[in-house]
DNA sequence: GCATATTAGTTGAAAATGTAACTAACAACC
DNA sequence: GGTTGTTAGTTACATTTTCAACTAATATGC
């Protein structure tokens, strides 16, 4: 009854997960990547510029999650859209803070909306009480602190 | 209060969900590529064949959610690694079922072992009713059925 | 039986990712 | 003030993934 050719993929957890999280961002990439021919990690950099304010590389790599490599392709890719801007720090050159431009602007807010649209729809198939569980478990495992920060970088 | 920039990327379902599933799978994957030198997708294809029994490559297509050439050449690593055999069928030799060998079987066990031991360890990190609505959740947004199926496939 | 369509699976080139080594700017120590 | 260390960011290369075209076997329609 319990040897271990019981264990089913389906009830483990970094599987079931996978295929979710997959399946969503296969889902949500159709806009971004239709609209704007953005990749993941770009969308992923303009939100955080959109929503957080104007930072460096640096600081979306730890906010977000991504490796420097990364981040520096997709800054680069939305540079080269003319999407965000960099501006060297003066008492430190090795910094380039990134600010979106209007046209960048533009794209998040359009974006964005789609992203707000396409979670509601999600979170219409499942209870209030099972969202909540949900992001709590997320963040849990994701390692991400569970408090909302509302407007911390933009004074 | 209600404007666009006001959608939290940590409140992206999508987002949190991706957050968590990447960090599970990179851990896991020290196990698989330690131990056996596997990648993802060829772990994933051992633990199909190992959990329900031998099928063919596109059986597995079907079942795990995968592109038909990352299977391919998963199989093809799997078999070069002497984990897995090919059969084709007497009465139709487009398809090849695939077998584990004894040393697949051996190196399944093992993995499902440890895949146990992981899970476990993530489920202590929630109450049984969290654990409960993750997984029905998690399964309606992967539109995978929810009925637990038992060596459906081993007669 | 023969042309055409389908299906299972493979292969090759292009795109994306990950790893590691690199550059440039600054800091700190002496 | 020069050597050493650290940090932000880039570049180069290897590995993986994706996409599209391909082969081989079978099914279908005439």
């Amino acid at each position: 009854m319990s040897k271990s050719e019981d264990f089913d993929v389906m009830a483990f957890l970094p599987y079931v997960l996978n295929q979710a999280a997959d399946r969503l961002s296969l889902q949500f990439q159709h806009t971004y990547k239709g609209k704007y021919g953005m990749l993941r990690t770009e969308w992923r950099v303009l939100f955080h510029l959109g929503r957080y304010g104007a930072m460096t590389a640096k600081e979306i790599c730890d906010k977000a999650g991504l490796h420097k490599t990364k981040v520096s392709r997709a800054v680069a890719a939305l540079e080269e859209k003319r999407f965000l801007a960099r501006e060297a720090l003066e008492h430190d050159r090795r910094h380039a803070v990134l600010t979106l431009t209007h046209a960048g602007r533009l794209a998040f807010a359009d974006l964005g909306h789609d992203a707000q649209a396409f979670d509601a729809q999600i979170r219409a198939q499942m209870s209030p009480e099972e969202a909540r569980v949900l992001e709590t478990c997320m963040m849990r495992i994701a390692g991400l602190s569970t408090d909302t920060p509302t407007n911390r970088n933009e004074p």
